[in-house]
DNA sequence: TACCCCAGCGCG
DNA sequence: AAAGCGCGCTGGGGTA
């Protein structure tokens, strides 16, 4: 059973529909605010796949009410796969020209639960000169889509993964990152003094910023500005190239040291400092907005606060509640091992078995583990130079099935042609102004330089695509199974029991009640190694996961 | 004032 | 031990 809902002049409309998509009864009309009681009843009474365009716009009312919802399809984030999917490319939907659901409505003008919930969004279209998308004829028309595809049950699979990581998106919103801003205070007080009052520098900076001038016998220096930085820099004779720490690193001058020190301690500031935590953090909860399919390759994106990049040296502010623990998974060596099993490199598979850099150097096909991790990051970039590239033969010579499937990758992308992951969503296509470059190659020498390095680069991208895309995939079913399997642990509402509160790309946080915590654990392995043989089946490719409980996100190492 | 681009750096 | 992939954010500095 589905139910799709949609938002009209009149109020909500819910259209039951069978498994075959069609009408199993009249649509019905619900008043806005009694939408979640309403979804709870039918729940209850039919545990129904959902249907709509965003569960952004959806779900968190529904939240709000104490609602979960078990699974759904989100029309939007299906949308924009198939219409790229090469699975999907005679379709209908691929071939309709851009509508609406190929338009990303920006989510303040989303309907809000409590004022009045439609308006915006028609306010909205009527400006654009939108028609009102209908989601029950979008909904059939995917269906269409993939009933007529190559391969539906890689799409269903990389659709349902897709749309439960829309649901993740939102409930871990709404139970938020539990975040002590007073340990994160003192944490700034302790590295850059008091917090200073109108935009003067702390003094743990003012006193780096004195030591860099004694250095330079008294000159001035404005280490925030890098022209100026770079400037003085010359001025003092100091033959820098750029202001980065990586190249500022290699000189030997006593002005260094403090220089690197101040720039670390400015990044914490600015990024995360005192300003941060009064935007970011309110009732001890860090609340980023997730985007689903944010990435190309389908990896996430996120936008406020910086949700994908809290520096390890803050991960300390993240305290669980009273009586709550962490659970901190990360998947070990996840590119790597999706590389093997999309290959199906068995060679590399059973490299895998335990350690996967140590399997490799076993093999005899490299002389160190820090060597195996070089030159599979080479293999799955596209290294060409430094020792990453001078590896990668040795690699290509060991295990010659994986690296052949990236280097078609890379070689299909150098053509402008398209790569799919396992599950089959597709990489864009280049730009025009790149197939205007690759046209104009036989120009002169100068036109063909250009074009080569364009089109060497867009052959990295497709390469890694198709291997940081398929982790995403299994990063999503992990997720996927991870939430169902938590939900049968407790009764009640979300933030009762054991919760999703933090995903980052092959890591996860379940925020979890300490007396669960074994069993959530449990349930995050087993959550990996069944999202293993949904997306390969039964190829021997292990996806080991660590886990950790622990009391702050910083003990997670 | 608003906006855009760049350099730099954080994360995987 | 290095420059190859994907992101988001800040502040500086320029332009309209």
């Amino acid at each position: 059973m589905y139910v799709v809902l949609a938002r009209t002049p009149d109020g909500i409309v819910a259209h039951r529909l069978d498994d075959n998509g069609r009408p199993a009864d009249e649509p019905e009309l619900i008043d806005e605010e009694d939408l979640a009681d309403w979804a709870d009843l039918e729940n209850d009474e039919s545990n129904p796949r959902w249907v709509w365009d965003d569960s952004r716009k959806w779900y968190p009312q529904l939240l709000e009410g104490g609602v979960r919802i078990a699974r759904c399809v989100d029309l939007r984030l299906s949308h924009s796969i198939l219409r790229l999917s090469t699975l999907t490319a005679g379709s209908r939907l691929a071939m309709a020209p851009k509508g609406p659901w190929d338009s990303n409505i920006p989510l303040d003008l989303a309907p809000q639960p409590v004022a009045d919930p439609h308006e915006s969004l028609f306010d909205f279209h009527e400006a654009a000169g939108i028609d009102e998308p209908d989601p029950v004829a979008e909904f059939l028309l995917q269906r269409e889509a993939i009933a007529q595809s190559s391969d539906p049950n890689r799409l269903n699979l990389l659709l349902a993964a897709e749309s439960a990581g829309g649901l993740v998106a939102v409930e871990m919103k709404h139970g938020g990152l539990p975040w002590d801003a007073d340990i994160h205070r003192a944490m700034l007080t302790s590295t850059l003094g008091p917090r200073p009052v109108n935009g003067e520098r702390p003094a743990a900076l003012e006193a780096l910023l004195v030591e860099m001038r004694a250095a330079l016998d008294g000159a001035e220096i404005n280490p925030d500005s890098p022209a100026e930085l770079l400037k003085a820099l010359r001025r003092a004779g100091i033959p820098a190239e750029s202001t980065r720490s990586w190249d500022l690193r290699e000189i030997k001058h006593p002005v260094i040291e403090p220089l690197l020190t101040y720039k670390k301690l400015s990044r914490l500031m600015t990024a995360n400092g005192w300003h941060w935590l009064d935007t970011w953090v309110v009732d001890g909860r860090f609340r980023p907005d997730y985007v689903p399919g944010g990435a190309a390759t389908g990896r996430w994106g996120a936008s406020g606060g910086g949700a994908l990049q809290l520096p390890k040296q803050i991960r300390g502010a993240v305290v669980a509640d009273e009586g709550w623990k962490f659970v901190v998974a990360d998947a070990s060596q996840l590119e790597p091992r999706i590389l093997s099993a999309m290959s199906a490199d068995r060679r590399m598979a059973e490299a895998g078995r335990g350690d996967l850099y140590e399997g490799i150097v076993a093999t005899g096909a490299v002389a160190t583990r820090a060597e195996a991790k070089l030159a599979l990051l080479g293999a799955m970039y596209g290294a060409t130079t430094g020792e990453s590239g001078r590896l990668m033969p040795r690699l290509a010579q060991g295990f010659p099935q994986a690296i052949a499937m990236v280097e078609a990758a890379a070689r299909a992308g150098e053509r402008g042609e398209v790569v799919s992951t396992q599950l089959g969503r597709s990489s864009p296509l280049p730009s025009s102004q790149w197939q205007d470059i690759q046209a104009a190659a036989n120009l002169d020498a100068a036109s063909e330089a250009r074009a080569r390095s364009h089109s060497r680069s867009w052959g990295r991208f497709t390469r890694n695509f198709i291997v940081q895309g398929t982790a995403a995939e299994w990063a999503l079913c992990w997720m996927a199974n991870l939430r169902n399997a938590l939900w049968t642990l407790t009764d009640g509402a979300l933030t009762d029991g054991p919760h999703l509160v933090f995903f980052l790309h092959d890591e996860v946080i379940v925020h979890t009640p300490a007396e669960l915590a074994d069993d959530v654990v449990a349930i995050v392995r087993k959550a990996a190694a069944d999202a293993g043989r949904q997306i390969f089946g039964a190829l021997p490719v292990d996806f080991p996961v660590t886990a950790v409980t622990v009391d702050n996100y910083g003990a997670a190492k």
